[in-house]
RNA sequence: GGGCGCUUAGCUCAGUUGGUAGAGCAAUAGCCUUACAAGCUAUGGGUCACAGGUUCGAGCCCUGUAGCGCCCACCA
């Protein structure tokens, strides 16, 4: 039974995490009746490396959960991996220098180029099989590296519970869901204007848009009615002109009354265009009038479906102007050659280019509809606005029309914030946010993407004999058959041959956004739909933390799914996370994060000390990366090191086991106090750390702590010195084994190294042969009331010794120098609970024998006055 | 434009129901003290963003203002 001399974390870490594997402390009691304690654990993305963003949440997760498993509920802490999706197919993409073409054949004994150089090797195109299997490849070398890395920071999760998004379990899970909600009638597909990304290639859902300020300009566009009477409207967008379905203005607006109704021709293209009266335009907005095109926004999506109208659509899904007819079908002109030679121009370039192209047109000299002049009045007028674009796109979303599938959660706001209202917020605010995104829906959840690497949907469709799709009846797959994948499986009654033909099938070649998958997180924990009786005993979860900026994906979904699945919430509380900052209060962002790794802290400080780190931030907060709270929390563990290896050493000494200790022996008013006081700060924190509130409960657990290195400890030494196991060394010593088990234990989940290697030494038994199998302290174990005698007697011994000190230090003389005389001129109350630790105090002090004198005043029973005499010389 | 949060010592932050402003770091001055010099002791440092109000009393409650951060919406 002995501690190293020296405290060195990084020689015992890796024992420490043997000691916790070989133990199973972690493992989930699938037959346990005791109360559960459910973690819904954020599957992190598998794109490259974990960082210091990740650490700070997950730690703060584990901390609370730490508790929970101490004060004994039976906890279930899983682990994910989010490794379907889009990040993964670009970190795939450039890692390999791959690239997905559903054309492409299946190549036989494929390789992968693990040393793919950019600059050098060609993209190679690659089947959707083989693409998909290089995403497999690549994710789970990361989930091994990601493992390691959780294991190293001390996550108390129980790695017999992993899964990751992708996998079959998740597939089923995820495909599952959608067959229920199409039972359920809340999912459906529908060809229409979508937000596209022309680079990715896929469609997107509102929560994963992103405003970004670019520069624009206005330009103002001369416009003729059919009567020859001319009006300038304003767009930013010339390029779509070809597309331009109808002007409009205000219903109000005076100067445009006389035209509503009528026909106004487009420049350039001649098309004649209906002159509507709109709500939407604002009069003193530019001219006043406005075009409306297919589509420059999501305001003539919305002006287009209520016009009955028909869709010019100039842009293809690569985001280029495509070619197009004017004189054929909707596109109309009264003047097609011209239309056409200019539309040429256009063909082909993309939207940017095909802007400076417009421009050109429309600034030349015969350009307006009567061929008399420019129809671009002035120079274009440059502004700086916003732009919409997908979250992890580089160029501008489009509208474009495609055939998506959406789940229903516009004809659910109330329902949905009624069930927000049912979760507990940590922090409460955080609800705000929520129910801000709940009520600003304004597109259902388009849950489809024209991607690889994701959940295929369990869907078919039936080719008639006309050899028409129809989309409108799909062909489900089978729940017995998931998962499935229809691009390789066949429908039920359907031969492969059918495939494509007239009277056969189509599978469906999309696959689901990563959020309807990661949305069933507690779902796909619980096993819901293929073990309802774990199903039963996990779900809903206890706790779902996560960071702030996907309120509106992953909660939202996630409390969508759970809604409309079983009309529950998914869990009771909501954990909010801040974010971590850079020195520059900047997000921290991933190329910072490759410069400070978690691994190099963990080098340079400890897990231990970074966990502190983390502790010392509330739920919700943003924190900036401080070296200065990393050494703090290196400091705290050495402390708590060296101050076990003081109370051990006493023990060791005259041959006794701190696990023999006995608090009846406990009779100073002193160590009484200790107790009394450690019992307040276990009463305290529990409370705190039972709210999520660990940041409290760590400040109280710590000052209680620091007093007891710096005054308990200082007081009691001389006394546990004594070679005699007399009454009052027994009582030290009780008092001591007592109040450092007590210690460790609350400080466990904080800092589980140093913990656990101090336990290793002294308290580890049969029963608890680690600290996180050892319970929570209680109250009930010291038993000891609070008298006010004791605490009398604690605080003044401490005020003494304080003032002492003082005294010492301002005489630039050692703290152990002798003191002459000491006088203490108190009230009775006062004189009373000091001569009760009179010894300690004296000792503590070097105070010369006959040198401690109290005198009586008339002051208030705490106030002390104190004369320090010091001695000539050191004395003996 | 709507909403949420923040503003306390040089820095990073605590501050319970209103009752004499706190910690760590940094700075300064010291100390070999039988757990700890990677330690310890002490000292200095604040008009609690600003302006009103309620109250015997406001960092805390109310109203307004400013700055910063974030969320949402609009944006021809």
């Amino acid at each position: 039974m002995s501690l190293p001399n020296k405290f060195e974390p990084k020689v015992s870490e890796k024992l420490i995490q043997d000691i916790w594997e070989t133990n199973e402390t972690y493992k989930w009691d699938a037959n346990s009746q005791t109360e559960p304690f459910i973690v819904d654990t954020p599957p992190p993305t598998v794109s490259g490396s974990l960082h210091l963003g990740h650490v700070f949440s997950y730690t703060q997760t584990d901390i609370v959960t730490r508790f929970q498993r101490m004060i004994g509920k039976n906890v279930f802490y899983p682990m994910g991996w989010d490794d379907n999706g889009l990040p993964t197919e670009r970190r795939v993409q450039n890692f390999f220098g791959i690239k997905c073409n559903p054309n492409v054949k299946d190549q036989e004994s494929f390789q992968l180029n693990y040393n793919f150089d950019p600059k050098k090797d060609q993209i190679l195109e690659v089947s959707r099989k083989d693409f998909i299997a290089a995403c497999v490849e690549l994710t789970t070398k990361d989930e091994v590296a990601y493992e390691a890395m959780w294991r190293r920071l001390g996550l108390s999760v129980d790695w017999n519970e992993t899964y990751s998004t992708i996998n079959a379990h998740s597939q089923k899970i995820s495909q599952l869901s959608f067959l229920d909600l199409a039972t359920k009638n809340q999912v459906y597909n529908l060809e229409s204007p979508t937000m596209w990304d022309v680079d990715f290639q896929s469609a997107i859902a509102q929560a994963e848009l992103e405003d970004r300020e670019r520069p624009g300009a206005f330009h103002d566009l001369k416009f003729q009615m059919e009567s020859g009477e001319e009006f300038i409207i304003a767009t930013t967008r010339p390029e779509l002109l070809p597309a331009c379905i109808a002007v409009v203005a205000h219903p109000s607006d005076e100067r445009y009354q006389k035209f509503f109704g009528k026909t106004a021709i487009t420049p350039l293209f001649h098309a004649p265009v209906p002159v509507l009266a709109s709500e939407h335009a604002e009069p003193e907005k530019g001219s006043g009038m406005m075009m409306i095109c297919t589509f420059g926004d999501i305001n003539d999506v919305q002006w287009w479906k209520q016009s009955g109208l028909p869709i010019k659509q100039v842009i293809n899904l690569q985001g280029i102007i495509r070619p197009i007819t004017f004189g054929e079908d909707a596109f109309l002109s009264q003047n097609p050659d011209l239309a056409n030679k200019n539309y040429q121009q256009l063909t082909g370039l993309y939207l940017k280019q095909a802007q400076k192209k417009i421009v050109e047109l429309l600034a030349s000299p015969e350009s307006s509809v009567d061929g008399k002049s420019a129809a671009l009045v002035g120079e274009p007028k440059t502004i700086t606005h916003s732009v919409k674009f997908y979250e992890k796109g580089d160029r501008p979303l489009e509208f474009i029309p495609t055939r998506q599938w959406f789940i229903k959660t516009l004809d659910h706001k109330e329902a949905l914030l009624e069930q927000g209202m049912k979760i507990n917020w940590h922090p409460e605010h955080m609800r705000v946010r929520y129910e801000n995104w709940v009520k600003g829906l304004n597109q259902d959840w388009c849950v489809s993407r024209q991607r690889y690497f994701g959940v295929p949907f369990p869907v078919w469709y039936p080719i008639n004999a006309l050899g028409e799709v129809n989309y409108l009846t799909p062909i489900y797959a089978e729940i017995k058959d998931l998962p499935v994948d229809p691009m390789s499986q066949v429908p039920p009654g359907y031969l492969e041959s059918q495939r494509g033909q007239a009277s056969g099938f189509v599978g469906d070649p999309d696959v689901m956004d990563t959020w309807a998958t990661s949305s069933m997180t507690p779902q796909l924990a619980s096993h819901w739909g293929t073990d309802e009786k774990r199903h039963k005993k996990l779900f809903p979860a206890n706790i779902r933390p996560q960071a702030h900026e996907i309120i509106r994906t992953w909660a939202f979904y996630t409390i969508v799914k759970s809604w409309q699945h079983s009309g529950e919430i998914p869990w009771k509380d909501i954990l909010i996370s801040g974010w971590v900052l850079d020195p520059e209060r900047k997000k921290m962002s991933k190329s910072k994060g490759n410069v400070i790794t978690p691994e190099t802290l963990f080098d340079e400080y400890s897990p231990d000390a970074i966990r502190y780190w983390t502790a010392k931030a509330r739920l919700g907060a943003d924190t900036a990366i401080e070296e200065a709270v990393f050494k703090m929390g290196g400091k705290l563990c050495t402390k708590i090191f060296n101050a076990s290896k003081f109370v051990l050493m006493q023990f060791e000494r005259i041959g006794l086991n701190i696990k023999d200790y006995n608090l009846s022996d406990v009779n100073c008013e002193l160590d009484r106090a200790l107790i009394a006081n450690l019992q307040s700060v276990i009463t305290e924190s529990s409370k705190s750390l039972e709210n999520f509130e660990y940041t409290t409960a760590l400040k109280l657990i710590e000052d209680a702590f620091w007093d007891f290195c710096d005054n308990y400890l200082e007081l009691v030494k001389v006394r546990s010195y004594q070679d005699e196991d007399n009454a009052e060394r027994k009582s030290a010593m009780a008092a001591l084994a007592w109040s450092l088990k007590t210690f460790l234990k609350l400080f466990a989940p904080y800092v589980p190294y140093v913990t656990e290697e101090v336990w290793q030494e002294s308290f580890k038994d049969a029963s608890h042969p680690a600290i996180h199998k050892s319970s929570w302290p209680t109250v009930d174990e010291a038993n000891t009331v609070l008298k006010p005698s004791y605490a009398m007697a604690y605080t003044s011994a401490t005020e003494v010794i304080s003032k002492v000190r003082g005294v010492k230090t301002a005489s630039q003389k050692s703290l152990k120098w002798e003191i002459a005389e000491l006088n203490i001129s108190c009230s009775i109350e006062a004189k009373q609970a000091l001569e009760s630790v009179i010894n300690d105090l004296r000792q503590a002090a070097n105070v010369k024998d006959q040198g401690l004198i109290f005198s009586p005043s008339s002051n208030q029973a705490g106030n002390l006055e104190i004369t320090v005499i010091l001695s000539e010389s050191w004395g003996q």
